[in-house]
DNA sequence: CGGAAAAAAGCACGGGCGTTTAGAAAGAGC
DNA sequence: GCTCTTTCTAAACGCCCGTGCTTTTTTCCG
């Protein structure tokens, strides 16, 4: 009973690291079998199916996620120094995630949008849980006068969320090498606008 | 030799439909072929490889593309009419191809960003065209006096992609009734910031 | 209209896919 | 240490993939 859970878990990790560098639909059982030297059939009685694998991935990089960038940044104290925080251990989970194919999220975002069923329905829930940390965080901000009364925090977490989706592109894509001078500048600029009488 | 260059057409532009839903990764010949109610290996003929396949899709919809989005901002006055005529124009072309699968460019994005290749490198390419192209409109904004002299060309180019990829996001995942609306403010807002003395 | 050339179809291949089933190896608790 | 249960393997399934080869159909041109 302890050896399956162990073994489940590994699978899961390394599936991770796979479907980042391959996508959710690009990842193949006996692929991922073979990188962790396991039967095809060994790992697949782990899950019942390709799909709910897809979901179960979907569910622990999430728990992954939530460990790394948000808890982090809740350590952090309240207004715009979370704010920060969490868009700093955003970069910095993207970074760390850059040899083995970057944000998972990021990848299954535009893979399943045209791609009804229970994985797309997992990846929204997580898309809009985040959003919404980073919405509660822009509205902690304005509750402690670090940002201004009037700031629509909905617009702030959508357009804060662009630019993390705007260095996923000109890093992983383009390799541009200003692609994080340029994140930071932009939420800088984010920030500024947001703060109370300017800068 | 006419009928030929027809089909070759004619697949290719179902090609990029299929391709914006699917991906270029999981559009199949066969599937391709079906639609098209073509012999599998007669559309294969057109083709030498499913990769030059994937290549020829991406130029067709370069072009496609700038007939659609650059073409018409250049009917635009230089400047700042030209800049926003850029965002609207890509907005438009992203709307119109809400049902069949989004900004195909933005799915191959993420698709190919791990994948070496021809495919990868003419993407790369379209996509550095891209901000070049809006970065050159903003210079011009800058030359007319429409921005003010020290705005960062390509950090704005990257700052606006950003925010369609924001959009595409928003849109197509989330389903986010708001999108649109989100998008446009931000955009001001970038707009605002880059205006000589504010507003 | 007839014959060369181009385009499309038909068929088969080797291989990988997700999935199922039956059985071997390993682990757990008494 | 034996037994029962869990965990893993081996083999096979039907299916679809990309890709060649051969043949038939269509198109073009003198």
């Amino acid at each position: 009973m302890r050896k399956g859970e162990l073994t489940h878990q590994a699978i899961l990790e390394r599936a991770i690291q796979l479907a980042s560098r391959v996508g959710l639909q690009g990842l193949s059982i006996g692929g991922l079998a073979e990188e962790l030297q396991l039967s095809k059939s060994g790992l697949f009685a782990h899950f019942r199916s390709k799909t709910s694998l897809q979901v179960e991935i979907l569910e622990a990089a999430t728990a992954l996620f939530t460990e790394r960038v948000i808890r982090p940044a809740l350590t952090q104290p309240r207004g715009e120094p979370r704010v920060r925080a969490l868009f700093e251990q955003w970069l910095t989970w993207e970074k760390e995630l850059v040899p083995e194919g970057g944000c998972i999220f990021v990848a299954a975002a535009t893979e399943l949008d045209d791609a009804p069923g229970p994985a797309r329905d997992r990846l929204v829930q997580t898309q809009r849980d985040w959003l919404d940390c980073l919405a509660q965080a822009a509205r902690i901000a304005v509750a402690e006068g670090h940002f201004h009364k009037d700031v629509d925090v909905e617009q702030f977490a959508h357009d804060e969320n662009a630019l993390l989706l705007g260095f996923h592109h000109s890093a992983r894509l383009l390799k541009e090498p200003r692609a994080e001078t340029w994140a930071r500048r932009s939420f800088d600029a984010l920030l500024r606008a947001a703060r109370p009488q300017g800068s």
